[in-house]
DNA sequence: CCGTATTTGTTCGTATGTATT
DNA sequence: CAATACATACGAACAAATACG
């Protein structure tokens, strides 16, 4: 009938959190003291902690205590960019934007490799399943956190057309697919999006630092781009944790003070364009 | 040094699920048998399903068993519609390409109500905070499953200046965009979209019947919409369970042919326009 | 650098309650 | 009603991480 006790202590420290009485980085008291003032065995007063983690709203520190979490400033990344006028690549576009908000970016040099397209890959790309590909793997970090992981999948075709840079293992300065209308005349016409929201596999565990518990999915984007021909030029997969990422999209006309959305803390954001290439 | 118990168990019945060994729906074996198993003691075993259950693997059900769990059938929801031509409104479009797919929508009536705008309300709408705002709350389901729940804002203004019919509630069939449009002769321009991730609230767990221990998030999308003056005339909050919705966004000039995404699982998956409107 | 106290992490055992079949 | 299986709660012990003198 009634809750069992471990929620009842959970949520009674949940309404102290929620109205301020324990402020974001404020420790709470030791399983010990807890374990006093509720009248409950250790055991208890941790599942009632355990409850608070897997809701994101206490972590525990081995050694130190129990902390209420600090929420991060989130990043805004923009989906839509203007397709039809000049700049479709928005490697470049991210950093110059990432920088006017005062926050570093970094992008090591992307890992280059030729794979055999998996049929996920060959589908967005159209080409027969197993067929060569080269991917382009990125890490971009802002403010040395890591903030998103980036692949492309490149048809081995650009290749062989002219596009070696593709190949090499560093940055392509003008963006990709500025570089392809240069060289191959092949003009992005425009692209496709699909967002899902899952949980991390262990790379993005390790990437990204986040709990091993799992506890915070990832918003993978997968991105197809095509040319004016409609064909598809490449397929750029991006994951962002979701405790530091946020999203825009933007359609039709638009007032130009339109900025950063309300965020959902205190803190300020940033807004930038994707960084949909590799 | 090495992980701990628990975690290696974990990460065994992990594999065996990846690797198909135990099929989703499948039973796993009773805590008890795991327990001779893997030669440790039952709350050992507890923790390592406790694990599971948080990366959304496994789900137990008391009497039963532990269970893999089914995937369900992903639903698409499209961000960017066409904002120049006729129908901006993807209320009407939403119902028609549920149904095409096979899949019943409904929509209850909405709920309206006056009340103050809040800050993030007010700022959206630019209106001063705790001016009077209608809002009409929607819950939209997909065979006979929740999907999503929808609040919009539209400023009291629009109703003094004859758009009563907002106050009303029942659907309004064509549209609320198309109903401004021919009531007031507001012609939405464009919209601003943004998606964050988040734990969901107790209304939500409820509604969506989320496993209240609050693993799975949910997804918040804000649509506020602006007309050619660059005026916003409403702000629609949705929010969609992370475990059954993908979303879409189109940029730019795309083959006709580009349908569904590949979709996470194996079974088929459905399109659709956003409902952004309530 | 070392040792000690504090605090959380892991593992066991046991008993009882609740839901399902 | 009984058997089965998971849920909650207690107590205890030792390990590991951290802070501090």
């Amino acid at each position: 009938m009634v809750d069992p006790m471990y929620r009842q202590i959970a949520e009674d420290l949940r309404r102290q959190i929620e109205a301020g009485e324990l402020a974001p980085g404020a420790q709470l008291r030791t399983e010990l003291e807890l374990r006093e003032k509720y009248n409950a065995s250790r055991n208890t007063v941790r599942d009632a902690v355990k409850w608070l983690i897997t809701r994101g709203m206490v972590e525990t520190r081995p050694g130190q205590g129990t902390y209420v979490v600090q929420k991060i400033s989130p990043f805004v990344t923009t989906l839509t960019g203007d397709a039809a006028s000049g700049g479709n690549d928005e490697g470049p576009v991210y950093a110059s934007e990432v920088k006017a908000m005062r926050r570093k970016p970094e992008a090591p040099a992307p890992r280059v490799e030729i794979q055999q397209a998996d049929s996920d890959t060959a589908g967005a790309l159209q080409v027969p399943e197993g067929s060569m590909v080269v991917s382009r793997h990125q890490r971009r970090l802002i403010d040395q956190t890591p903030w998103s992981l980036q692949t492309s999948f490149y048809p081995m075709k650009l290749v062989e057309r002219g596009a070696t840079r593709l190949m090499q293992a560093d940055d392509i300065k003008e963006g990709t697919a500025a570089y392809l209308a240069r060289t191959l005349q092949i003009k992005q016409a425009g692209w496709r999006d699909t967002i899902i929201v899952r949980a991390p596999d262990g790379d993005e565990t390790r990437s990204f630092k986040l709990p091993d518990d799992g506890r915070i999915s990832v918003v993978e984007t997968r991105r197809t781009a095509y040319d004016d021909q409609g064909l598809p030029i490449r397929l750029t997969v991006s994951v962002y944790p979701a405790d530091r990422n946020q999203f825009a999209v933007n359609v039709g006309d638009l007032p130009s003070q339109v900025a950063d959305p309300p965020s959902a803390d205190e803190s300020g954001s940033s807004t930038a364009e994707a960084g949909q290439d590799a």
